[in-house]
DNA sequence: GTCAAAAATTGATTTTTATCAATTTTATAA
DNA sequence: TTATAAAATTGATAAAAATCAATTTTTGAC
């Protein structure tokens, strides 16, 4: 089932992560989180930036990018709700090596550096969850070079529809087609293609009804296509 | 100077693991580890196999690559001596997603996994040297999806051919231009590009002076203005 | 609801890169 | 050393994708 492989593919896997807390440590951890409600288009941390905590998202989108040499953002992955931020440069002890931005209103919780540490310190689970998320990750990032290295922008435009479809999906009305609102301009910075390009190919898939628009809206039709033209498995 | 961004940039970091360990740890580790000898062109793992060690590269050179839906190898990395191999999976508790196979004769030691898990299990520092390394990555992966969505081949080139000089400097005779000894198809597979056009852009370079080749060897004249063409910094 | 600014779309053209088909060179094993 | 298979190179052409220049549509603030 092409979902699962996507899920595989796509998910860093920092949800969850501070499931495994005892009462004691939770208690700590609700005491001393801030919460911050983010307007559409707020940026939340900029590369080069000294992290001193991590973020929760505990609703809506963000987008994660770097900003290329000649001054153009690639976007490299879409966080949806439960998803935790920023947790890699405050234990490499690096800058960000990238952006934050909100894709919509959303909801996020800072996790104070100190928190955090201790947190590690304290609990063997949170450890082994990091570990085992950091790990996964490089199946992920392996999986997008290659992605980049091999596949056509029309193949990629494929895969970034299935990812969206995941990430947009809302978890209450499961039954009707998923619509994933997104401005073209982000689309091709996931995609790594032209504006121009990334919407002659939309038109292409419109003319093949594997999708519908509506303003920017895309509602996906038939994922099965999408996979096929991806040439994905 | 641009040598240490690529080292920032395409390290992977995973050497020295194994440095802040006790005595009694390092005896555990010595007494545990099994060397063996690998002749060029031998595969280490393969992906879709379950891992039960992790590998360190004592010397030689190690290519990891996946194999891309429609059969064509890419490689995402090169190891070269020191660094360990093979801990993601182990970690994640996936089966490898990658494969890894010799460049050259090459030296590994195998380390099994109950002794490694023991071993990340008693001592804080390899644990934190592992949970440091493994976010260290992540500027390393998301520098490369944004170099292959964005740069050319002939910048992909240009890095490539910065971050092999680094791979292939020989400690001992720094003032020589480093040599790179490497097949045309797996410098094509690294760049992601044809071999055809991997070998019009060599010439390219060959004639404004920044490589000789002799062979398979290239030797690097002129990093500074591979820096420039790269566009990098 | 109106309207200006931003975003999306389309067409024409150029540039980049891959593919196909030889031919030449190099490496390697007997 | 030599034969031979593998690898590298070159040329011609096709395909993919970017760029440039409008024009149309949509969005969001008032």
């Amino acid at each position: 089932m092409y979902r699962e492989i996507i899920y595989n593919k796509y998910q860093l896997g920092s949800n969850f992560l501070f499931e495994g807390l005892s009462e004691d440590e939770k208690v700590l951890l609700e005491s001393r989180k801030i919460n911050h409600e983010y307007k559409k288009g707020q940026v939340i941390f900029r590369a080069g930036m000294t992290p001193n905590g991590i973020y929760l998202l505990n609703s809506g989108k963000v987008k994660k990018y770097t900003i290329g040499d000649d001054g153009k953002p690639h976007i490299f992955y879409i966080c949806s709700s439960g998803e935790a931020l920023g947790y890699h440069s405050l234990l490499s002890e690096e800058p960000y090596p990238d952006y934050a931005e909100t894709l919509e209103d959303s909801s996020l919780s800072f996790i104070p550096k100190d928190v955090f540490l201790s947190l590690l310190d304290q609990s063997k689970q949170l450890n082994q969850k990091l570990l085992k998320s950091l790990s996964h990750e490089f199946t992920v990032f392996i999986h997008s070079t290659t992605v980049f290295a091999q596949k056509t922008v029309r193949e990629r435009l494929a895969l970034a529809l299935l990812m969206l479809k995941e990430k947009y999906t809302n978890k209450d009305s499961k039954e009707k087609p998923v619509e994933i609102s997104i401005l073209r301009e982000d689309l091709a910075n996931i995609v790594g293609t032209a504006i121009e390009t990334l919407v002659r190919l939309l038109r292409d898939f419109k003319e093949e009804q594997i999708i519908e628009t509506k303003g920017r809206t895309i509602r996906i039709l038939h994922p099965a296509k999408l996979v096929k033209i991806a040439n994905f498995y």
